[in-house]
DNA sequence: TTCTGCGTGGGGGATTCCCCGGTGTTCCGA
DNA sequence: TCGGAACACCGGGGAATCCCCCACGCAGAA
């Protein structure tokens, strides 16, 4: 087997890049990779284009971007790294709990999600792993995943949006616009019942636990379609 | 004049208290103060139980909090440290821009407010004009607080989310996030039905005809305010 | 044909919505 | 010092919904 770059040895420890918009996130992330002898701080970046830029003149070795960036969006840039530079791996650091996000991450490109909850030493478990090349998820989530492979035979490159019905699409959309199940059921022409039981199809589609978890996803996923 | 204590000499350093849910955070503005020889870190805490035992214990010269700790309610535990240890300085920490959240902060008790999006020689600044009993504030806000005073029109330039009660701006959060009635009666330990209760206010306040509609506007204005 | 997915609808109990009402406290101005 | 807001908290009760089941017809695939 030839040398991997970044594999994080002694010799050569793992480059890693900063992307939070907060110097003090920045500034405990940076002291816990620099008292690691297989981790080293590359660069830091408080936006979008500086990260860019760094990541153009670093090409590090692990990427932890946050999604929450000010103004522009952490998804876009983990695309952006991700389609441009292909060895750079993403490790997606975030304050939002997993069942809204830690999906788009992944599809946006990104090897791994933890929230910043989570305690250092399991931040730099994560970040392990991820140079090690392996997937790094809450066991929660893993158990999601794969539980939608045992069942799924060929869905399983699909996003959880692409396979969902054009109905269901159609309802989806309404919901993130705020509009109520009657009003649905009204602007369809459809039964009251029938909106119902998409709502339940689109809950299970999405691994949603209630109505309140469907209607974020539902709004803040319109607005992704519709701002970039 | 007699002596203060905690003014942060380099006999008697100043004990400081750090609460956030991110230990990432903690371990950031842990190694800024550790750098200091005024300052020392006497206590840290994840949530607000904890944050309280620490202050009893501890009976610190100033605690840093993050007013959106998870669950429960960042404003009242500033409250309720201000109200038991009116010795214990408060410099309320957020990620949420100010206009929100900074005057609230100031009437339960706290003596300065800095969101973390600043550098951190800044925060270092905030935290030693708070211990010599002076507010901190930023520019911006300072004027607006004085143009409030000055100008009898008060209300007249307020956002709706600025006429938002404190509990209803915790609930708005909460609903944002994902959360159904129960749920939140639940986290801030209170009846289904004042939950319910503040749904409306909230929809009376914001102009909104319908839950649904009330949930989409907490979500989107969460993630605004997250995210700039 | 049989099977599977899709669109459509229903039953029924639990929960929430939404309007009404109330209490107790605090704070502020007359 | 005496109202009178504003605030936090809670309840009743009927309508609407959520959320778990189920059913039917129809299309295309196996």
């Amino acid at each position: 087997m030839t040398e991997h770059r970044g594999q994080g040895t002694p010799n050569h420890p793992a480059r890693v890049l900063l992307v939070d918009d907060h110097p003090i996130v920045r500034q405990g992330l940076g002291q816990l990779i620099d008292a690691e002898p297989d981790l080293a701080l590359s660069a830091e970046a408080a936006d979008a284009p500086a990260a860019l830029a760094a990541v153009e003149r670093e090409v590090p070795d692990l990427a932890i971007v946050d999604i929450s960036l000010a103004g522009s969006d952490g998804l876009e840039l983990v695309r952006q790294i991700r389609e441009r530079w292909p060895s750079v791996r993403v490790l997606v650091l975030s304050m939002h709990s997993e069942s809204v996000y830690a999906e788009r991450t992944l599809s946006a490109g990104a090897q791994g999600y933890i929230m910043k909850q989570e305690p250092p030493d399991r931040i730099l478990h994560a970040m392990r792993e991820v140079l090690r090349n392996e997937v790094f998820l809450s066991d929660k989530l893993r158990a999601k995943l794969l539980h939608r492979l045992v069942g799924g035979g060929r869905d399983r490159e699909r996003t959880p949006i692409e396979r969902l019905t054009d109905r269901e699409l159609t309802v989806l959309r309404l919901i993130g616009a705020g509009r109520g199940t009657r009003q649905i059921a009204e602007e369809l022409r459809l039964s009251v019942k029938t909106i119902e039981t998409y709502r339940e199809n689109l809950k299970r589609k999405l691994h949603l636990e209630s109505a309140a978890e469907l209607v974020q996803y539902a709004v803040s996923w319109l607005q992704e379609e519709s701002g970039g």
